[in-house]
DNA sequence: GATGAATGAGAGTTCATTCAT
DNA sequence: GATGAATGAACTCTCATTCAT
């Protein structure tokens, strides 16, 4: 378990890094964003690496979370999809932080740990998508002329490069409403007719 | 026009990025792997700074270049956006350390002149690319249930994460190989029926 | 008089400067080592400090009562050498720790208060060592051809080589088995004959 | 070889030592002293330890100059343990911040690299100086009651402790004057009759 | 008698950069 | 066109110690 601390932590940690990048993160500036002086952070974690760990575990945890809510229900293939990126997008709305380092992963370079947490997140997500789109293709939901590699590839890569793109360019519209208008697209075209 | 160091220090320095992250760009690091001191480095660039720019610059016209050729020529849509892939690939191929900075964004993030440089490159090759949808569309080659926007998030989105994935997940086949397979499946979706 | 806990605090402390030398004694170490935390041991000791302070209080007090048992008695000064050098190197076999530390003043530099307390003890070992040497040769016991202050040089840096020694280089006997060895060597130099 | 920089390193190194025991080599005190900034520093050693390994590697090179001196020559065995003490008596006198640091192992503690070197030291002048013994004993110049291993010890040691006492104890003569009078009391207990 | 949280000082080290040569 | 030497700023991290609980 976290202390109160310990996730105060790792929000800033995030913020700092969506406000000036990875070379934002320093100990000094986290700790004077949260108002306590260097040392103290090292009461909480015990090197600056574990901090980039704990932040890519927390993306672990809450996107498996995501992905195993959709998996376990019996919603259609579809349905999942179109849950999958809804909450994405919500989440992005409430922390836009998040936005620019869950699909940072060149961010966590510095240390073999980091590499190999990243490389495992990655695989385990293009995993659980793959079996969401295999079962969708079983049940005659989805097109089956593109195999569920490439349904894959090409769903997440839509949802990574929108919300990438949403940091850079403006847009009349929110996030939460842009998405869900692409969702339409990308539900046309992985749909079987 | 570039001179030979100048051209050299800025290939050393995408594999460096390459190899290390950004972080791994180091003057030091730099003039190590070139093989001269760190000073010698500023006979060639005004600062660390100068060479980003020039990093971006070179990716700028690299890739406006390819979609000039592509949007110059008589070619069908559908056969533009099998080039663009295919160009990008063997770009890739040749030298891989592209690989990791092309479609790294949030790695210029220090200065306000590279975040600036570099939303000017996304923006620019997004609008090249939905600007050859859109006449796909119009031609009646492309489908037209989709806007060109979408349609342009999609396919970019989509080659943009192959290339990712390509560098955290090992595959049997090579990149060019995987990629001439993807882009069956992307012309297969983005093509009227 | 001291508590059980100040005294499991030097001994720990003795422990940890002999595993990892001055630079290992850290209240952080020591806490950790013993199974506190760190603001605990302030409860026992004013400062580190103080430790050290205890730490040489404690072999002052040691050294003086060895001495003092063999001025006290009336065996003969190749005796009370004898006695002194078995009773050292049976309080090495027991506490290994002690080694690193007893003879190692250059240890002890941190502060005036310790320097002090340090050269004191020197100094008075050096005295009753002289003491006894000097009534040894005024029974015509030891040679007379060499000043006692000599005579105590070489008695006590034999002794302290020899300690220091069987840290670094490994042997086949054991401290003490090797001890009574050299002991009767140092005899055989001191001796009238 | 080294450079003029790097020869005003180690020798501020071990003036600082010497005066603040190893607590006080600080890179912060050492550049400081120098006249130059911290960064400085490391122009000439990689490292702190660097600097502690070129401080052993002097003393090595040092004493095993002075032992080949007396090894290769003809003189007689006392006479080249009389050469060996005022060699280092000299030394000492000239530059006694050597004094604290040449025969006080327990300061090079942090790391294995460097525990290992002084191990090495210790042991190889251990075997010159028996070596220069044992040749004695075989020309009759020395007693052989006593194991040329012992004889080390007894020389070694009286060496190292008269050194260490002259700098907690006060004394009216000089260091070399006074040495020379031990010196004549250990060929006394050493030599043949 | 002990803890959790914090602190000021300072550790070793690396950074981009400058300057005289 | 390059070097050796240096610098100021910043880095991560550890130190002994304090304080409220």
């Amino acid at each position: 378990m976290k202390t109160e601390r310990q996730i105060e932590i790792i929000e800033v940690a995030l913020e700092l890094i969506s406000e000036k990048g990875i070379q934002g993160l320093t100990i000094k500036n986290l700790s004077k964003k949260i108002g306590i002086t260097e040392p103290a952070i090292y009461r909480h974690y015990d090197s600056k690496t574990d901090i980039l760990i704990a932040i890519l575990d927390s993306f672990s945890k809450n996107t498996q979370q995501i992905f195993n809510n959709e998996l376990n229900n019996s919603d259609s293939a579809i349905e999942k999809i179109e849950h999958l990126f809804t909450k994405h997008f919500a989440a992005f709305s409430a922390k836009p932080s998040l936005v620019s380092v869950i699909f940072s992963e060149e961010i966590f370079r510095n240390e073999p740990v980091l590499i190999e947490k990243i490389s495992e997140v990655i695989r385990r997500n293009d995993n659980m998508l793959i079996s969401i789109l295999t079962s969708g293709q079983e049940n005659n939901e989805l097109r089956t002329d593109i195999s569920a590699q490439h349904l894959s590839t090409i769903v997440m890569g839509t949802l990574r490069l929108f919300v990438k793109k949403s940091r850079f360019l403006e847009s009349s519209k929110s996030l939460p409403e842009e998405g869900k208008l692409l969702v339409e697209s990308i539900k046309r075209i992985i749909i079987k007719e």
